[in-house]
DNA sequence: TCTGGGGTCCTAGGACCC
DNA sequence: TCTGGGGTCCTAGGACCC
C-alpha cells in the first residue's frame, strides 16, 4: 500500500515577509510588481489571506489588485530571501520521507509508504511536520495524505491555510465526486471551458466520458483525465529530474523597437544563461528567442545549431538573427526572451 | 482588468532518408 | 505521369504548472 503526503507552504513569499516584518502583519499583503499608482505592468506573485478578502489573487495584473486595495502592502518579490526559506524547509521535509520531491519553491511529496505503514501514522508524520516547520521557520502548511501524488496534491489543496486532510483508499471516490476538474493536474481554464460546454463541471460528471470520448477531445491528456477522475495516478515520488532547458525573458516598462535596447537585453539574457550553463555544466544545442508583441500576440523562433556548443556569442548571435525575424511584423514589442535546450552534459 | 518569469509536455506539419 | 510507408529531426504553437 502507497502512502504519499503532499506539503503546500501557505501563501509562502507573503508569510515570509511578514514574518520578516513584524509591522505589517495583520495587513494585506501583495508581493509582486510595483503598482505604480495603478500604471504597474507585472503581475501579483503572492498575496496573503488579508488580502485575498478583497479579491486579490496570484496572476492578477498588479494594477487591478492596486483598485481591488490602496492600502495594502506592497512588496517587491526578493526571490533570494524565499529560495534561502524553501532549502531549509525541503531539508526538514527530505528526513520525514522514505522518498522525498520537491515541486517548485514552496511545494513538495514525500512517499511515506515504508516508514508509516498505515494512514494513522502517516497522520502523526504530517503533524509532526507542521509542528516542526512552525517552531523552526514561524510558517505554516497544508497538508493532504492519499494513496498517489494526485490524492494528496487535491488534499492539501482541500482546506488552506494550515489545513491536514486525509484521503483514504475507501474514501477517494467520493472525496472526487463534487470536486472542480479544475483540481485536476493539467486541466486548466481552457479544458475547464471545453468540459462546461460538454455539460461537465464535476469530477463526478468527468466520470460519465469514456476514454475513447476524452482522447478524441482531449487527445494524450484525455488519458490522464480519465483515470485522474477515478483517482488512478501511478507516477512515483521521484527524487531528480533533468534540466531540458534554460531560459531567461524579460518585459520592458514601455513597448519599443529599439534596436540597442533589444540588443542589450539579449545580451545580459545571453550572459546570465551562460553563466548558469557553466554552473551545471551543460551543452546547447538550440536557441529559441521569444517576442510578444504590444497586442500581447507571443512567437517563438529558434534555430538548432549542427554541433552543442557553451559559446556565448552564438546565444546571442543567434537570438540577434532570430530577432531580425520578428521585427519583420511592425508591431511594437513587449516582451523577448531567449532559451536554450537539447541539452547535453559535459 | 490587462496580463511576470521560470519551466514542462504535447501536437502537427514539413524535410529528409531508406 | 503519378505515386508508398515508416522513422527521425526540426520548427512553431499551445496548454499548463508554480
Amino acid at each position: 500500500m502507497r502512502i504519499v503526503i503532499h506539503v503546500d507552504l501557505d501563501a509562502f513569499f507573503a508569510a515570509i515577509e511578514e514574518r520578516e516584518r513584524p509591522e505589517i502583519r495583520g495587513k494585506p499583503v501583495i508581493v509582486g510588481a510595483d503598482p505604480k499608482a495603478g500604471r504597474g505592468r507585472g503581475v501579483v506573485s503572492t498575496c496573503n489571506y488579508e488580502a485575498r478578502k478583497f479579491g486579490i489573487r496570484s496572476g492578477m495584473p498588479i494594477a487591478v489588485a492596486w483598485r481591488k486595495c490602496r492600502t495594502a502592502v506592497y512588496l517587491p518579490v526578493n526571490f533570494e530571501l524565499y529560495e534561502a526559506v524553501s532549502a531549509k524547509i525541503m531539508q526538514i521535509l527530505k528526513r520525514h520521507a522514505d522518498r522525498f520531491e520537491s515541486w517548485g519553491i514552496d511545494e513538495a511529496y514525500l512517499d511515506v509508504s515504508k516508514r508509516a505503514g498505515s494512514y494513522d501514522r502517516a497522520i502523526k508524520i504530517a503533524k509532526a511536520i507542521k509542528a516542526e516547520i512552525r517552531q523552526k521557520e514561524k510558517l505554516t502548511c497544508s497538508i493532504g495524505i492519499g494513496p498517489n501524488k494526485l490524492i494528496a496534491k487535491i488534499a492539501s489543496g482541500f482546506k488552506k491555510p494550515d489545513g491536514l486532510t486525509v484521503v483514504r483508499p475507501s474514501q477517494m471516490l467520493e472525496f472526487l465526486r463534487p470536486l472542480n476538474p479544475l483540481v485536476i493536474p493539467g486541466i486548466g481554464p481552457k479544458t475547464a471551458a471545453v468540459l462546461r460546454d460538454l455539460g461537465i463541471t464535476t469530477i463526478g460528471q468527468l466520470r460519465r466520458l469514456r476514454k475513447t470520448e476524452l482522447s478524441e477531445h482531449f487527445g494524450k491528456v484525455g488519458i490522464w483525465f480519465y483515470e485522474a477522475a477515478r483517482g488512478i495516478d501511478t507516477s512515483p515520488v521521484q527524487e531528480v529530474w533533468i534540466i531540458k532547458s534554460i531560459g531567461r525573458q524579460h518585459t520592458f516598462e514601455r513597448d519599443t523597437r529599439d534596436i540597442k535596447l533589444l540588443y542589450a537585453q539579449i545580451k545580459e539574457q545571453a550572459a546570465d544563461i551562460h553563466s548558469e550553463l557553466v554552473g551545471q555544466r551543460f551543452l546547447y544545442r538550440t536557441v529559441t528567442l521569444t517576442v510578444r508583441y504590444q497586442d500581447f500576440t507571443t512567437i517563438q523562433r529558434s534555430k538548432s545549431l549542427a554541433t552543442p556548443t557553451q559559446s556565448i556569442e552564438l546565444i546571442a548571435g543567434v537570438s540577434k538573427e532570430l530577432l531580425a525575424l520578428a521585427l519583420r511584423d511592425p508591431r511594437k514589442i513587449r516582451l523577448i526572451g531567449v532559451r536554450v535546450s537539447r541539452l547535453i552534459g559535459h
